[in-house]
DNA sequence: CATGAATGAGAGTTCATTCAT
DNA sequence: GATGAATGAACTCTCATTCAT
């Protein structure tokens, strides 16, 4: 019985060995720019062994963006515990930037990667994806049904908090903010987060 | 010396025929995808011959972002001529997902595409961007001063407009938009344009 | 000492259960594209596990040729009780023909595929092949003691018989005959032998 | 003119070193088991050389079933000007066997090799074969009409002939022949062929 | 100026085989 | 006795790049 465990985590183990150094590769060098025998060698092991624990490069890729999407909706779930809607949205909206700012390339796998989508096998994932997005529009509707805002446009609401949120991160992940000194793009956001939150205050 | 111009113009028509087709391939399949024999093929020469012309792939893809600001700064130069900054503000923000939308690969190219930027070959194309990206300030600045807003925070201003316009279009140039039926991407995009500004009257 | 034998049968059993699946995979898609790996699954055994009853993939080979011409022998076998030569050499024919059609892998091993057969370890299927030969060859020659042909030149006799037998089969084996409907071609398999037997009345 | 001819020449010499290459390696391990590394390595070329020529193995395969045809054609083609069907048959009947036995390795390609048929690239290679195959038909059928057999159905008997040589050959080719001294082979088949002639004229 | 010919390097992938457990 | 894990070597094929012509 201890053996069988013993030997589950030890697989397990190698599977996370082998996300962990293509997680790197994929932020550092792009989906496409990344070869199994990259990998293979990040971990020194032969290319062949990661054969042994993921079909191809596309259900590596796949395995990653799940393990995104799921510690994404943990680091966002907490928020759920917020009644007020507008103090929810508020929390929401810190949170995701939070995490793209804490995990540029968990961020960047999940909103940025180009990378084989289509496949049925990324469905679990998609599903986490879209679970998230639904509570952030209800979020939304909530405080539309609560008066918050002078619009009554939901979904343009919603779509706009999101450009916003992921332009600020996307901008960061993919190192376009260099017209900024380095110390004060952190401080930057911070700023734009708030402003966006006053500004959305009058929608 | 005619025969040294028209030498010259004929090997820069050579370059931008070069160009053209790597751009016309890049825009279907890919920055990756693209190999230097497709270009060849595209352009009916040998592939040999494109390594008269540029050292080698890296430097076709600088020589395509430098193309690409380039052209972005073409398609927002016009709103120079507006007198009235608020209204060559709110021009130049729909120029720019304009063009994001009109190109994403070249958008993808300046904005998203990770690479080497910081070559030296680059600074042209990187001077270029910086140039359009002060002009976009000093026109904030020129609502800030003639009182547009009651913000006077002039840089988280135009950062956070940037962020909702950059986050426009990257959602929809890597096609994070899916969620949303297919016909109604640009209409949304529109919408939420439109709420921006609103929003911005506010600020 | 029971315990030595149960063992030793137990071995047999489990080479003979790899040799089946083996034979059958062989019959399905030829030698060339069947791994140790499919044979494994084949049994529900573990790749590794081949390696305990054979050294390599071309001992399985060899041990597959020697039961090919087992099963040869057995099939031609009981023609011996034929007491008539002549009846016993039309009878050798059509059954040396049947296991033909019937085995064409198991032919194809024996006839046709080029192999290493000069190995020591091949002697045993040498050695059974050559025991049917001979007594193909007796065979002949009592039909010749008996003057049922004119000549005598027992050698030419065999041989000859052996040359239509051995195209009949292998034009088949190795799909020849496509020029012929699918449908016909056994039926034409059949008149030839009925009319190298009648030629063979006249030698 | 002298240059682009030269060229041509040199492009086909090198074509026809790949094809000799190939054919040696086809003949000594089979279709499946050539690599295109291992024909590359045998003319001292890179692999990737050898796609300048052929599009893949198959391709490689066909052009060698394509020549082998040619020449087997050419081999048999002066029968043509035998008036005599019957004298005309034995004469095609003795060139098979001969062309079978001056070129085992072509032989092999066209009658014995498992290998892509299907495809519609061999069609040239197949009408070839089929038009000889047709002659043949002719042959025998010429024969059957001016009474040289008492037999009438020519289908059978063509096949039957066919049956024989195919098997002289082949038996040869596949060295199946061993428990005849080296030296005797060839005589054997020579008396073989005689043989099934004789008996041919009491069909 | 343009290119045909060639290649080393590398892609994804599979396989026979070994060995510690 | 059986196997899970691992690997080196091989596969087909494509690519960026070079160089003699």
């Amino acid at each position: 019985m201890g053996i069988t465990q013993r030997k589950e985590r030890e697989k397990e183990g190698m599977r996370q060995l082998i996300l962990q150094a293509a997680l790197g590769l994929f932020r550092d060098r792009g989906y496409d720019a990344v070869s199994i025998r990259n990998i293979a060698e990040a971990i020194e092991y032969s290319p062949a062994t990661i054969y042994l624990y993921y079909k191809d490069k596309s259900e590596i890729f796949f395995a990653l963006q799940y393990e995104a999407a799921a510690l994404k909706r943990d680091h966002l779930l907490p928020v759920a515990a917020i009644e007020n809607p507008w103090e929810r949205l508020v929390e929401f909206g810190r949170r995701y930037v939070d995490f793209g700012f804490k995990h540029p390339d968990l961020y960047d796998l999940l909103f940025i990667t180009r990378a084989p989508m289509e496949y049925v096998e990324n469905q679990e994932c998609w599903a986490l994806g879209m679970a998230t997005h639904s509570f952030f529009s209800e979020t939304v509707q909530a405080c539309v049904d609560q008066r918050y805002f002078k619009s009554t446009d939901t979904e343009t609401i919603a779509y706009t908090l999101w450009c916003h949120a992921h332009g600020l991160v996307s901008l960061f992940v993919r190192e376009r903010m260099r017209m900024y000194p380095e110390e004060k793009r952190q401080d930057l956001a911070q700023k734009s987060f708030s402003m966006i939150i006053k500004m959305a205050e009058h929608l």
